[in-house]
DNA sequence: AAGCGTTTTAAACGTATGTTTCAAACACTC
DNA sequence: GAGTGTTTGAAACATACGTTTAAAACGCTT
């Protein structure tokens, strides 16, 4: 419970509090004593509960997307002469997330649920930051894909690129959704 | 327009603002304004909100868990010769979905998006409502699916819908997340 | 220790929400 | 057409929220 920095703990236990349970279901109240800081630390700190959420966002993407960016330019000078190859561009992507996460290993569990809830929820604010800041990039990684991939159409490629997200943010999220409904009330209590 | 209803204007303003915008962010003015009808109205037709977002799932899951059921019942008198097949389980359950969209088409979308926001919002309430109320047809379909893979192992079998699950949920759900970061400014508007 | 910018604290503010109330409007039987 | 149970309507309620305020506490240089 080391209180060193405030808006860190302010940050860890949004974090959390946003993956398990939404942004609106989320109040400021939940997190500044979960944190065990004042309400009016966010405020202070962040400006606004719009901008915590954002920030919550920004300091797992904002390495993320350099490291991204990083190996992309690596992995380009690199392949210069024998063209793109879709295999190292799925193995550099998975590496740079993993890579990503920071020190906590559940680092990327929860904030593939935060991305899924990103766009679930009405954050349209949240949908514009995150396009806006960190687009580029994965354009950028995107347009290397197409280029690995010239034999697929561009409804096959897009609609396999659905299929592959949907199966690994669903199964690093955590989330079981149906399979929880068919569960046997064995494993772990319900909360 | 047609006013029939208003208990019907109400679930169905719910489900398409809910699957939109999640349920903490649509409040009750919004689902009467959308419907036409009065505030006191979501209270005096189904007591609370809680019962509301209920309601909502009730009005699809019932019909589709009935529709298993009998599905299932008829495949499992059909094939009690010549064991259980996978593809027979895979085509049944997605032929009982579809079948159970209603009259609208768009059914299905946006009750998945519903299902996923069941899971990744805080209602715990929603949770047990849809174990208690629909888990024991999704155990018996699941222990189809068990017999049907006697070559897996459980944690094969496990991790294997997991994939199964989120592709076609994420798919079917038109949730675009990460693609939407990627996404150039072509095609439809953002809002 | 005084001074000053930064951070924390407790309290209050305005607003939006879910819910309740009670009278009016309606539907339908006798 | 009066009477009765059901549904709608406008208004008010209590509560929880995000945000703001202003004073107190702190950290740090001098």
């Amino acid at each position: 419970m080391a209180q060193k920095d405030t808006a860190k703990c302010i940050l860890d236990a949004a974090e959390e509090l946003f993956s398990e349970r939404g942004f609106a279901e989320t109040s400021l109240r939940n997190i500044t004593t979960k944190a065990g800081v004042n309400l009016a630390a966010v405020n202070y700190h962040f400006g606004s509960k719009k901008s915590l959420i954002q920030a919550v966002f920004a300091r797992f993407l904002t390495p993320f997307s350099e490291n991204l960016a990083e190996a992309l330019e690596a992995y380009k000078s690199r392949q210069a002469d024998d063209g793109i190859e879709l295999h190292g561009l799925l193995v550099l992507l998975s590496g740079v997330a993993l890579r990503s996460g920071g020190t906590r290993p559940q680092r990327l569990d929860i904030f593939m649920r935060l991305l899924g809830l990103a766009y679930t929820q009405g954050q349209g604010h949240l949908r514009k930051f995150l396009k806006s800041e960190y687009g580029p990039v994965f354009q950028q990684y995107m347009a290397l894909v197409t280029a690995a991939t010239p034999e697929l159409s561009d409804a096959d490629r897009f609609w396999r690129i659905h299929f592959m997200l949907g199966a690994t943010m669903f199964t690093l999220s955590g989330v079981d959704s149906l399979t929880a409904m068919a569960e046997h009330d064995l494993g772990e209590p319900t909360n």
